[in-house]
Order: structure tokens, then sequence, then C-alpha cells
DNA sequence: ATCTAGTTTATAATTGTTCTAAAGTGAAAA
DNA sequence: TTTTCACTTTAGAACAATTATAAACTAGAT
């Protein structure tokens, strides 16, 4: 992904192209696979990476924006933690407790063959599969 | 359910049948449908059924030794609260973001006819099925 | 009835997240 | 350019969910 292309992230998601968000959006977006964070997590991987602190409530708004933007997605996880994925296609997730680490699924790998309709007046909005793993 | 299984449900939680954890248990399983809940709309409930307020802390050691000992599950739901089911086998859920609502999908309403087989080394514990609703 | 380990409780501590308000900054207009 | 101002960043406060603590209480064995 070009440099190009996270100003377009970031312009679509209505977020100047400031020195911190660029670096935040670069390191979420500039990869080869998709990537799953906590807000924790990234934070403290920024901090790894570059020398100057981004503030936490910067790293929270920015990856709010972006989950807005429908840039991010955000991945159901058991525990008080939330999770975000770079990977926004449909898709579901294995989630090994172990080491509390998603894996991505693809939706052409799960076919669903029966499915109950939906309750009184609701539609279906969407279908997650999430495959729990043990050792 | 009787008040015989009330106390097997707390004696196989290593549970002493105190006032407030038969009062909790009753609350949670004399019922015929399952119940979801989280620990606060738990609270709520038992303040507005009985005159003698439980502690917090109280609801949350009852509700976490049930959890342990297989009398309640806990349901992936987006978000930081954390709900628990009393239908503890293996089943599925809608969720309704409107009201924060979730209803229970049998087992076997739901057949899967396709999956990814589980990354190096790892097995697969249990497939949970979330079915998001809308308007 | 007495004793003791287990329990309840109010409150403090912790953790994840959001809010706030002051200081700072990008970019449009002059 | 320089000015200007709405948008940003930041540290810290506030908030919400959960867990820990420690003192008072209690079930059940003796």
């Amino acid at each position: 992904m070009k440099k190009i292309d996270i100003l377009k992230k970031l312009r679509s998601s209505k977020l100047r192209p400031t020195k911190q968000r660029v670096e935040i959006a670069k390191f979420l977006f500039e990869r080869e696979k998709t990537f799953h964070f906590t807000v924790e997590s990234l934070n403290k991987l920024l901090i790894k990476k570059s020398t100057s602190k981004i503030a936490l409530a910067t790293i929270y708004n920015t990856v709010h924006a972006f989950k807005t933007a429908g840039h991010l997605s955000e991945v159901e996880v058991r525990g008080n933690k939330t999770y975000f994925d770079t990977n926004v296609s449909n898709h579901h997730h294995f989630y090994d407790s172990e080491n509390s680490e998603l894996i991505d699924i693809d939706a052409n790998d799960i076919v669903i063959q029966k499915i109950p309709k939906a309750p009184n007046g609701k539609k279906i909005k969407n279908v997650e599969v999430f495959i729990n793993l043990k050792n």
C-alpha cells in the first residue's frame, strides 16, 4: 500500500493527515497480511516502533474513525478488550485462547447449509462464525 | 426445576448453599426458557425481586462459580459487558443490537457444510455462529 | 453451643475506554 | 508568507465493568 492510499484512508475517514494519524495508519495498513489488535497492543507496538509516544486518546480516536469509515472491523471476542481487524471483508475467525490470537478464515472456507430465519420483523445483517481452538 | 436441583447446582459448583446463593440460583435456574443476562442486569432484577440487596461482588463470585462448574456459559457479544446464558448446551445466537438482546438458536437449526481444518497442531474446541440482526 | 473455614459485604483497586479543556497545528485566506 | 481558526493532540480526569481486600458474619462439623 502506497502513501497516497494512506492519505485516502485518512481523508475518507474525515481525518486530517497529521503526523500521529499518518503514523498509525501506516502501521495498520502498510502490511501484507491482515492485522488483529487491541488498542492496548497497538499502543505498545507503536511505542516500540517509533520514538515519539502517541497519546492513548489519539489512538482510540483514530481507530474509531477508521472503524466508522469501514477501514477497520471490530471482532467479537469473549472478554473485556475490544479487538480490531484490518480485514474488513466478510470473513470468519479462529480464536486461540491459549495466546489470545485471532486467525482469519476466508468467507469461502465456511459454507453454511441451513440457517434459521430471523425472528419477527427482523432481518439478518450478517453471520459470523467463530471457531475456538484448543491444543 | 426443584429446590433439590438448586442445591445440587450449588454443591457441584463447590458453593455452600447460603441465603444469597440460593436466591441467585433460584432466580437463574428456576425458569422454563433460557435466560441471558449481564451481571449488571442480573443485579437490577434481583433488587427488583427481593427486598434484600445482594452485594455485587457476591453476584460476580456466584456467577463465576456457576460458569466454572458449567452451569452457565459466557456468550461472545461485541462490547464491553460480559453476557451469560443459562443454556449450556452447544447452540448459537441471534443478536439484536437494537435492544442488546440475545436469542438462542438450537444447534440443529444451523448446519455447516464446509469448515476449514484447525491450524498447526491445534484442534477445534467448538464452533459458534452469531447472527447479527437488523430491522 | 462452640469453633472454624468459608462467605458476605462495603469499599478500594484495577482495567479498558471515553471525556475534557488547554496547548498545539494544518491549511485556507489575506 | 503570515495570520487565523477550526481541528488535533495531549495529559489527566472521569467513567464503567470487574476484581481484590479485609473485616464482620455464618453454615455446618465437632
